[in-house]
DNA sequence: AGTCAAACCTGGGCGC
DNA sequence: TGCGCCCAGGTTTGAC
């Protein structure tokens, strides 16, 4: 699942791969994945456009094209974005080519076709509400300790909702919230208010370190994901605790538990996470 | 303000 | 081997 470093790292990659490149045509295989206009205007647009540089906002993807455009890819849950020769053969599920100058294609593939695309003039990003309305960059200077105690400060309700909350902290998903949260040693549905001062300054670390080690990693390949290369990650060989349901924590032995919180799948050791 | 469920979608894992 | 069921998850939406 694309979460912050996982998007980071396909911004990494793909970066060197489309700079500078001109989009020289573009073929839509799904309609309903572009967001915010008909196909045919999507390609119009984008037809002799040239990629100047990319950007992440939360797990939000950002094209910077000339004539003041941005081609914005959110990859939501089985999205990927790959540059791939010309030769390749299609994969069944790549539903848009962006045909570069060269003799290359950017590709997005999404078995799911949950993943959304808008073309919008830069900078009006007011009609994408998710990412008009995100919150923190957390590995940002702007993300001070500071901040999250006051992000914190009155709020109620279950700590994994609070770190899937992308207007308070852009980026996490179920993997590194399940992640964060062992390693800062917090049941997933602790109260925010009950939290010691103590805890949620280590939480504030947590958030960054883990986030940074997932991007040192190149993120997380449990199923689909791949970076702009089309290569895997290796997060998965670190993880603690997401996706290992049943297993013994890697800490003290117990075996972790498995619950929903927040709506979500959850896996955490009831020993370790108070 | 918060919680929860449904919707979107398809491959994979499971039981039989 | 194969069928069918159910689940996973990011985000939005809508109901309580």
């Amino acid at each position: 699942m694309p979460e912050l470093p996982e998007v980071e790292t396909v911004k990494r990659t793909l970066e060197p791969l489309v700079k500078n490149k001109m989009i020289r045509d573009v073929e839509v295989f799904c309609p309903k994945l572009i967001q915010n206009l008909e196909p045919v205007a999507f390609r119009e647009k984008l037809r002799g456009r040239t990629i100047k540089a990319l950007a992440r906002r939360g797990k939000y993807l950002l094209f910077q094209l000339d004539a003041g455009l941005t081609l914005i890819v959110h990859l939501r849950m089985t999205g990927q974005l790959t540059v791939n020769d010309r030769n390749v053969p299609l994969n069944k599920h790549t539903y848009v080519v962006f045909h570069l100058g060269s003799e290359e294609d950017l590709r997005f593939t999404d078995p799911r076709k949950f993943g959304l695309l808008y073309l919008v003039p830069t900078g009006r990003f007011e009609e994408i509400k998710g990412l008009s309305g995100l919150g923190y960059e957390p590995l940002s200077k702007e993300f001070t300790l500071e901040s999250f105690r006051q992000l914190l400060a009155g709020k109620k309700g279950f700590l994994k909702a609070f770190l899937l909350d992308q207007s308070k902290i852009a980026g996490i998903g179920n993997i590194y919230a399940d992640e964060i949260l062992f390693e800062a040693g917090l049941h997933p549905q602790r109260d925010l208010r009950t939290l010691t001062e103590e805890e949620s300054d280590r939480l504030y670390h947590t958030i960054r370190h883990k986030l940074a080690e997932g991007i040192r990693y190149r993120g997380t390949s449990l199923r689909d994901y791949v970076d702009g290369r089309g290569e895997k990650g290796g997060f998965q060989e670190k993880l603690n605790v997401y996706s290992r349901r049943g297993e013994p924590c890697l800490r003290c032995g117990t075996t972790l538990q498995r619950i929903k919180a927040a709506g979500r799948g959850t896996v955490f050791c009831p020993r370790c996470q108070h």
